[in-house]
DNA sequence: AGCACGCCGACT
DNA sequence: GTCGGCGTGCTC
């Protein structure tokens, strides 16, 4: 009888393929292995091995095993085990999310051996015009340890200059040095960062690792310091041989953090993001899998990085809305954070300024500990916010005469101003006066937004753009002319209303290009009175310690929204911008311009205590039945018709009747066309996750069974960020 | 997801 | 008469 293995390959199947272990080969769960599969070769990961043979197939050999080690550890094969049933994603694609690009793609598991060269001490003589080569020879003999041959041609010399002194035998290539952890200075092991008397108390207040799984939500104001918190926390509590997880936004792994961290625990911190190329991410994903006691600051997909001595996770910002994946394997970085710390019966740390109702809500249950630190670091005092009712108001590039006049008088003090676009739900579009007519995507159901620096249209929802006209497309009219507030239109209002004062942009159009965020920090760290006109960029973690005004432009756009979350963003975005207010030693002020200064929810955030708002917000999510008192899930489908969507949702709705369970819809996406795919969704609101999950199980195998029309694409969300 | 098999339109 | 379009079905 020969042993059978169950193997999960990288493809959307929701199923596994068994396979006959060839005599003398060992196979353990979360190896690699290579397998024929159709009349191709594939890359598996095994998944169980000894499993009955299924009747009337009959089965293939595995060829080999790519490494004779699991190139998942069982610890994290659970995890993505678990994760592949709770978000109803095929087992094989998360799985396979937890190895690197190149390991998906069937590389071998060894990083590329480095060319390593050094200086010979003796060689033909250079020429007297070869300056290049003589500056290369010069630039490796510093270095005694030599270079690796990426390093020399990152440094700006070429291949020809290497291959032309190893012609003359002046340099040569030999094997690299073994990198070897060299133990860190003293100094460096030694240094602690100091803690104010409230930030000691919220530190002490942790869990350690010794007591096992624990999850603490650090709820600290904007400014209250809760990275010095998480530092300590580190030195403090992490053994020499553990690993530990940071998490945190992609927007905020920026080289101010990763050196922050460093200064710390020098090469101990290794980091993991999208911009990394295949090599970085594999060198970075053998240290994590070797054991070798990293603390590494992540994105996150980091999360689901083969960890296997994994002591204590943190989840910085743990309420950013990025953390939920948005397509594929639509996972939740921090809720999979929880789950693994649970698996490691470690602890997991969740901390944001403004925490997720969620979390707020399993605080109060008592899932989570609640550790508060509500005084800010230094002298510095809480902004005071206050509205600015704009309804019959003119406005300039949607700013107001009141809200121009304070930023006069901040600049008169030789303090900074910050005026915030909240760009959702304004944006700026193309409009003629005559007719009417707002430029539309031609792939989508959505407006083109205006774009003046380079005079483009483009849409925010696929890659299509086109060159701004004079005349409406329509009527012809010159009578064509952006309307509704945007980054750029402001920054010109103030550029003239402040002409003696520089005005600085921060959006992603401002910042694409590499080292231009550095030039604008260092602009506004110079202290000089200036003004910062920005998006959601500048929302986020920048300590600008001479900002001491911020201008909300218009708070109106989450108050009305169909999405249910949108009053909880609006007040996060609206209080993590006003924490940027403030920051060194002058009080700050919040203006925000809104046409609905009666509104409730405007006018407990002036009150300030973001708790009490959050269970102002928690009350109407028990009134109308939504997470986190109720789980939900989204069926989505997308199909060149609107029709064949709607179909397919028609088709499984009856499927998920069920008691406790209500079925919404199926209704068109918000915004119905996205690249020209017609969209809709089916939404779930159950009253017990696990009844929904086994629900949801079900549903997914009789959908696997069934003859569905042709060309549509079904998926389900689970714990939905976007209800749109 | 790939990839092959299969059945209908414009070409050497 | 064939090349090739992408609809449908299968992969242990």
């Amino acid at each position: 009888m020969p042993l059978i293995a169950r193997i999960a390959l990288n493809r959307p199947l929701r199923r596994l393929f068994d396979y006959i272990v060839p005599e003398g080969v060992q196979l353990v769960a979360g190896q690699r292995v290579r397998i024929p599969f159709g009349r191709q070769q594939a890359t598996g990961l095994i998944v169980q091995t000894g499993v009955e043979p299924p009747p009337g197939v009959s089965l293939k050999p595995v060829f080999a095993a790519m490494e004779d080690w699991p190139a998942l550890p069982d610890e994290t094969v659970n995890l993505l085990t678990w994760a592949s049933d709770y978000y109803q994603h095929p087992l094989g694609e998360c799985l396979f999310t937890a190895l690197p690009p190149a390991l998906r793609r069937g590389r071998k598991a060894e990083e590329k051996s480095v060319e390593w060269w050094v200086a010979c001490d003796h060689g033909e003589p250079l020429p007297a015009n070869a300056h290049r080569q003589k500056e290369l020879l010069e630039w490796l003999r510093q270095r005694h340890q030599g270079a690796a041959g990426s390093d020399i041609i990152k440094a700006g010399f070429t291949r020809a200059q290497l291959r032309a002194l190893s012609d003359k035998q002046l340099v040569k290539a030999i094997s690299p040095p073994v990198p070897g952890s060299k133990p860190e200075a003293p100094e460096l092991l030694a240094r602690r960062p100091t803690l104010s008397a409230a930030q000691a108390a919220a530190a002490e207040e942790l869990a350690s690792p010794r007591e096992g799984f624990s999850a603490s939500l650090l709820y600290g104001i904007t400014g209250s310091g809760k990275t010095e918190i998480y530092l300590h926390y580190l030195k403090q509590q992490l053994g020499h041989d553990d690993q530990a997880l940071v998490l945190v936004p992609e927007i905020n792994l920026t080289p101010q953090t990763v050196a922050r961290f460093r200064h710390y625990f020098g090469t101990r911190i290794v980091v993991w993001h999208s911009a990394l190329n295949d090599s970085e991410r594999l060198t970075t994903w053998l240290k994590i899998r070797e054991g070798e006691p990293v603390i590494l600051i992540g994105t996150r997909s980091a999360v689901l990085l083969p960890f296997t001595g994994l002591r204590t996770i943190i989840v910085d910002e743990e309420h950013d809305s990025s953390y939920k994946q948005g397509e594929g394997f639509r996972y939740s970085g921090r809720d999979v954070a929880v789950y693994r710390a649970h698996l490691n019966r470690c602890p997991v740390i969740l901390g944001s300024a403004t925490p997720s109702l969620e979390s707020v809500y399993n605080a109060e249950q008592g899932k989570y500990r609640l550790v508060k630190l509500e005084e800010r670091a230094g002298n510095a005092t809480p902004p005071i916010i206050s509205l600015l009712d704009i309804r019959s108001r003119p406005l300039e590039g949607g700013l107001s005469r009141p809200a121009l006049n304070a930023i006069e008088q901040t600049l008169a003090k030789g303090e900074q101003a910050l005026v915030f676009v909240n760009r959702r739900g304004f944006a700026p579009v193309m409009m003629c006066f005559d007719c009417g007519y707002m430029v539309e995507c031609p792939r989508c159901d959505t407006r083109l937004t205006y774009h003046r620096r380079d005079r483009a249209m483009r849409c925010h929802h696929c890659d299509y753009q086109t060159a701004a006209t004079d005349h409406c497309p329509k009527c012809q009219s010159e009578a064509f002319k952006p309307v509704g507030q945007g980054t750029e239109r402001t920054e010109d209002i103030l550029a003239t209303a402040f002409p003696d004062t520089p005005v600085v942009r921060v959006d992603r159009d401002s910042t694409q290009r590499k080292g231009s965020i550095q030039s604008i920090l260092n602009q506004v760290n110079s202290g000089k009175p200036c003004v910062l006109v920005g998006t959601q960029m500048l929302a986020k973690g920048h300590d600008f310690p001479n900002v001491t005004l911020v201008v909300v432009v218009n708070a109106d756009g989450g108050l009305f929204s169909v999405d249910f979350r949108a009053p909880e963003q609006l007040i996060q975005t609206l209080l993590q911008v006003s924490g940027r207010a403030g920051r060194g030693t002058k009080p700050g002020k919040v203006l925000v311009q809104t046409c609905h200064s009666d509104h409730p929810l405007l006018k407990t955030l002036c009150e300030g205590h973001y708790l009490d708002i959050a269970e102002q917000l928690l009350s109407e999510r028990e009134e109308s039945q939504f997470p986190p008192f109720r789980a939900m899930a989204i069926f989505r489908a997308e199909a060149d018709t609107m029709e064949k969507s709607l179909q397919v949702l028609d088709a499984i709705k009856p499927l998920t009747n069920a008691p406790g369970i209500e079925t919404w819809g199926p209704l068109p996406a918000m915004i119905a066309r996205r690249a020209d795919k017609h969209r809709a969704q089916l939404i779930l609101n159950a009253r017990n996750r696990k009844r929904l999950n086994t629900l949801l199980t079900g549903v997914c195998q009789e959908l696997d069974q069934r003859k569905l029309p042709a060309g549509v694409k079904w998926m389900i969300d689970v714990d939905p960020q976007e209800t749109g």
